[in-house]
DNA sequence: ACGCATGATTAGATCGATCCAATTATCCAA
DNA sequence: TTGGATAATTGGATCGATCTAATCATGCGT
């Protein structure tokens, strides 16, 4: 319960002060307000205008107050400044207002602590529901404390272990799956995973299709080409050295994400080694950047927009029926195929 | 006041049960949740304790409606998918949920009809106030309108013509001149404009930097150097011949924004013309990719992050006192040198 | 024992819109 | 003319928290 101060209270147009304006009862003027047939088209008249005249605002916090209703929606994700979550934001948004919701926002920075605090005071506006993408290493049972059992709630992304919310995702498997069979068949035998924190859900969903595929062609994966990185650039590009520090050095690699592959793009350049010729590389996402870049880069398609749209009605959904069954939903991902694979083993 | 419909009503605990249930009246138990010195110490336990033990959440909405407060502030922005405004927002939200506000986001999509629509909408919601990056053209006698004569209103980035509102710009022709200064220093004479909408108010106080630099510098632009292009690395790419289509063909240029450098950036590769090398550029915004191209870009720098603080900052300054004189901010922008302006004029 | 200051608590009205049941107006059939 | 159906309107209570002014305890000095 953080307060804030306030200004000098200043007052504003009420149904009350149309009602005795136009010569009618509050309650008229409600029904008028909600396109009620009941009223008479006259009586309807006098006061629509006189609502035009007076620059009437409608005050959805209290009809919301009275309903026992809502009319927003929260929306918290780690970092807007990922361009993916900012497109799924766009998503989410979109859908929202055009079922007549408003979007809370809220960023949590992967801090569970801050991610607790924010859906705390997320919930005192009481939204209609929540779209949450949880930080890694959220707290399962204290969310669930948190968003108390009677508010609908859909998990994306990121699974939340001990919570029964409904639960769109990726398909990380397929994803990774269609990526390694695409190095493979280009001819590559020396196949790493590169990038991403291996304790994380979508790491492993993606290390787990990596892995069917080299098996499936009768490779066993070599431990040395599973590497950890955090999914930025730097650091990225700073563990490029890892994947050449022994003999059985790979000729290519599926990585976590675009933004880990730009990065091992990057750490390939420095030494030498031309990324789509010497090297082949995939990443996960398709951020608008994978298309620019020289060499385009092959990598998964998840339309991170569309998957907002469909988070929002997901949830919606929710809100109409709460006693429906809950769900989770695997949402298609596409193989697009650019330079940045273009190499053959040399 | 498009209607949302809605659930079967779930009851909540409100303050009345908590006060039946620890045997004191609402007002006392309202004055425990707002941390009054009044009430005793061993009376306030009892109370807390029951507040836990039901799990009982604050109503925001109630008490807004009540105390005729808010604790919402509305960021109304063109397209979170750009990262310049993505990292805006990422800025204003971080600001306002430190001082105990709410982020009601919306998204107009350069849309001035979508704006309204969405302005309309959120002003039902009775924000605290409003951050507006105003979609191009708009009708600010219309948002005036909309607004009503007592909201906070924070305008960012694009000059709203003809209202009276506080106003947040980077120092779009320092930044300008600064890039073109920079080029001149580095012996080019023959340097164009790229790229932008030749009547939005930040592209022209761009060029206006642009054309101040090389008439200081005794050169008079020639028209032919300045060349509009909708602010998008597709559309900039496609418009590279047009550099080049004269004989006063120009060997730098100062782009609009850094989206529109890097689309010129792969106009020059398809030309076969390197640019760092035989073409120098300089873009603006400093997104984050601009470090990370090859060549990496010279550019300016605007921290969006830091300028979203900024504005919520300003916003609720004038939130909290309505009557202090309109202010316009104009922040501060820096030169980032990189390696795309290093080329020699040939 | 009384008055009075201070400390704690509370009943009741209130914010702005909506719901419910009840009322008034209107018209037509018998 | 009366009854009853339909159309149009409305007063009063309500949502959950807060404010105001009033009440009830308690202690202290004289």
């Amino acid at each position: 319960m953080t307060e804030t101060q306030q200004p000098p209270p200043r007052r504003a147009v009420t149904v009350n002060d149309i009602a005795r304006a136009s010569g009618v009862s509050r309650a008229t003027v409600s029904l008028v307000l909600r396109g009620s047939p009941l009223v008479h088209a006259e009586t309807r008249n006098r006061v629509e205008l006189e609502l035009k005249r007076q620059g009437y605002v409608y005050n959805r916090g209290a009809a919301n107050l009275r309903r026992r209703t809502s009319s927003s929606v929260a929306l918290v994700i780690n970092d807007l400044s990922n361009p993916f979550f900012a497109e799924f934001a766009m998503g989410v948004d979109e859908a929202l207002v055009g079922e007549g919701y408003v979007t809370l926002l809220g960023s949590t920075g992967e801090s569970p602590a801050r991610q607790e605090t924010l859906l705390a005071s997320l919930m005192e506006h009481s939204p209609a529901g929540v779209i949450l993408s949880p930080a890694e290493h959220s707290d399962g049972e204290r969310l669930q404390r948190l968003l108390g059992p009677h508010t609908a709630v859909l998990v994306f992304n990121r699974e939340l272990p001990g919570a029964g919310y409904d639960f769109l995702a990726l398909d990380n498997r397929r994803g990774a799956w269609l990526a390694t069979e695409h190095l493979l068949a280009r001819g590559h035998r020396r196949i790493a995973f590169f990038g991403g924190h291996a304790d994380s859900s979508s790491c492993q969903q993606r290390r787990q299709g990596y892995a069917d595929a080299m098996i499936a062609a009768g490779i066993p994966p070599d431990p040395r080409w599973l590497i950890e990185s955090a999914p930025t650039r730097v650091e990225a590009s700073q563990r490029t050295v890892e994947l050449f520090a022994h003999a059985r050095a790979p000729t290519a690699a599926v990585c976590y994400n675009d933004n880990v592959a730009l990065g091992l793009k990057l750490g390939l350049i420095a030494r030498g080694v031309r990324p789509g010729l010497d090297f082949a590389l995939t990443g996960f996402d398709d951020i608008p950047e994978a298309a620019q870049t020289t060499p385009p880069l092959t990598t998964i398609a998840v339309e991170p927009r569309a998957r907002g749209r469909q988070a929002a009605e997901l949830l919606l959904q929710r809100v109409r029926d709460r006693d429906a069954p809950t769900r989770q939903v695997v949402a298609p991902v596409q193989l697009v195929v650019r330079g940045s694979s273009g190499a053959p083993p040399s």
